[in-house]
DNA sequence: ATATATCAGGATATTTATATCCTATTATAG
DNA sequence: CTATAATAGGATATAAATATCCTGATATAT
């Protein structure tokens, strides 16, 4: 299953993508958005720009955007940012030395299921998101709208 | 993925599996064989006990044993007694009206994953876990090994 | 330069999962 | 009846996930 954190950053990451090109967001607008705490939210989009996901932009006018196009960032990198997502791969039965030669009464069976789970992720892009009645809808309150010299 | 009391209580079960018919197994004797903690151990084993997977029997020479044949005894019974499996129908992407007819936009994705987590618990009993190279043996260390009238 | 907006990130709080400890209760043996 | 074995289950401790709070660093506008 997805951790929070992990909806949390999928929510975020769908709210950016829903914004005019080159346009920043800051981390309210991101979290009202997403319908994320807005402190918690900060910490994820930190993880999010560490991984390479996201470009932040301190200062006035400035915020979050996605670092490439949404259509080329797949569910497994923004999980993968904020939770282990390797730990699937441990033995769901508890065994230390379980592995594809020496497997588990539960091996193959588990295994399916991991595949499952990580062709979701694989296979999933933020951009295949947006929209959709969706509740992540990021709108410009119109508050600031500030231009950039840097764009 | 199944939380660590999971793999304890279907370990813990494995474990019962392999005693005598009629045997009991004392708390302390199971967490040896599975490989758990002991005191956390009989919280999972009265959480078995409270879902009717194991009998337990109190006084010199108890201990807890299966209730039923292993092979009557699925995943799902075991897992689901200990941790609440009904989370994984909540939706992946936390929209709270998601449902089969108004579907986020990852439902029918997410659908496949549950599908096979739950095809895992509901298909994979007890029975076919016992063995087969698993570290989980229960072994009578003949420490006391009484005969019960009751049996 | 100064005021303001915004992220960076440490410190802390809360909640849940995991684990330990201890006493009460129940059963058996002698 | 007494001693002993074992579960029942409350109280507590630890660890990890989730969430909040606050201050410092950095960018922009004037």
């Amino acid at each position: 299953m997805l951790t929070r954190s992990a909806t949390h950053a999928v929510r975020a990451m769908v709210a950016l993508a829903g914004l005019e090109p080159g346009e920043y967001a800051q981390t309210a607008r991101v979290a009202d958005a997403a319908g994320v705490p807005r402190n918690y939210l900060s910490k994820i989009l930190f993880q999010l720009a560490r991984r390479g996901l996201v470009e932040s932009q301190r200062g006035l006018g400035g915020g979050f955007r996605l670092a490439r196009d949404a259509s080329q960032i797949s569910l497994y990198d923004v999980v993968d940012s904020v939770e282990d997502v390797a730990r699937w791969n441990e033995c769901a039965f508890g065994e230390k030395q379980c592995s594809d030669t020496q497997p588990c009464a539960l091996h193959h069976r588990w295994g399916r299921v991991r595949d499952a789970y990580f062709g979701l992720l694989r296979n999933t892009f933020v951009g295949e998101l947006i929209g959709n009645g969706s509740s992540v809808e990021i709108r410009d309150v119109g508050a600031l709208n500030v231009q950039r010299r840097s764009l």
